[in-house]
DNA sequence: CGGACGGCCTGGGAGC
DNA sequence: TGCTCCCAGGCCGTCC
């Protein structure tokens, strides 16, 4: 799942196609597209990209004359830089023909990605709502006090909410829980000053160290190369239910929290 | 307003 | 071996 660290990851990848042209685009699956594939073609081909960005989960093109193309991963999706036009993947279900010889591929198994055209001037509805970048240097301390503190509901979600903190999905949610020694289900309202403090030094960590290790190969993901990610090699606890823990040798267990499975250790994150 | 839940999808694994 | 069923999950829309 493309949570921060595997989206920065493919952005860094793909700064080679700046000041590269997008010649044509192809598809078979038009409904990733918005906002249809035709409008979205006819606007896109021959122009220049002039900056891939990340914004939370989000890779914002800039284009020229500020056109942009705003693209999410959801699931399954990545781009893979290739030399032509021959799949590098089964699912690979667009292809962005670029200049100088490049053939940008996207492969979603489940289609669920979708590639957003934003007209000039306009604002994009996704881009809207979002929270603070973690990684930024004004997400400072004070700053993500400032936002929990008028929270309530149970920590796990208050990760997952994008309104929040950006960037973090499932299995960052479930590290930085770990990390902070505290349990994924604990009340928000109820966590200490220290235990705000762990909690916000976690999610710049986790997040780094994601980054550092070039993303978390759970099933599909690759970078822009077609490599697998690092991280799930030091994973503590997303997905080890039934595992000892890496710490205290206690089984993982698992429960539900905002409809998603959470692993945690019921001896190191104790409930508060 | 906010929490719960279904829908979007497909491949992989479990169970029979 | 082969079939069916269930599960994974980011985000949005709907309902209570």
């Amino acid at each position: 799942m493309p949570e921060l660290p595997e989206v920065e990851t493919q952005v860094r990848d793909l700064q080679i196609l700046v000041g590269h042209k997008i010649l044509t685009v192809t598809t078979d699956t038009p409904k990733a597209f918005r906002p249809t594939f035709t409008i979205f073609q006819k606007c896109i081909e021959g122009k220049k990209i002039l900056a891939i960005e990340r914004r939370a989960k989000f890779l914002v093109f800039t284009l020229t004359k500020n056109w942009k193309m705003i693209v999410h991963f959801r699931m399954t999706g990545h781009f893979l830089l290739a030399k032509n036009s021959a799949p590098l993947e089964k699912c690979i279900r667009h292809f962005f023909q670029i200049s100088g010889g490049t053939v940008l591929q996207f492969s979603d198994i489940r289609k669920f990605a979708t590639l957003e055209l934003v007209a000039p001037n306009t604002k994009s509805v996704s881009l809207e709502k979002l929270g603070v970048e973690p990684l930024d240097r004004e997400f400072t301390f004070l700053k993500f006090r400032e936002i929990i503190k008028k929270k309530k509901g149970k920590l796990k979600a208050f990760l997952l909410d994008q309104k929040n903190v950006v960037g973090i999905g499932n299995i960052y949610a479930d590290e930085i829980c770990f990390a902070s020694s505290i349990h994924p289900a604990a009340e928000i309202q109820n966590l200490s000053e220290v235990d705000l403090k762990n909690v916000f030094r976690e999610i710049k960590k986790q997040l780094k160290k994601g980054i550092r290790n070039r993303g978390t190969t759970i099933g599909e993901y690759v970078d822009a190369c077609g490599q697998s990610g690092r991280n799930q090699l030091s994973l503590m606890a997303y997905k080890r239910h039934g595992q000892e823990c890496q710490v205290c040798g206690t089984l993982l267990q698992k429960m539900k929290i905002v409809q998603r499975t959470t692993s945690f250790c019921p001896r190191c994150q104790i409930k508060i």
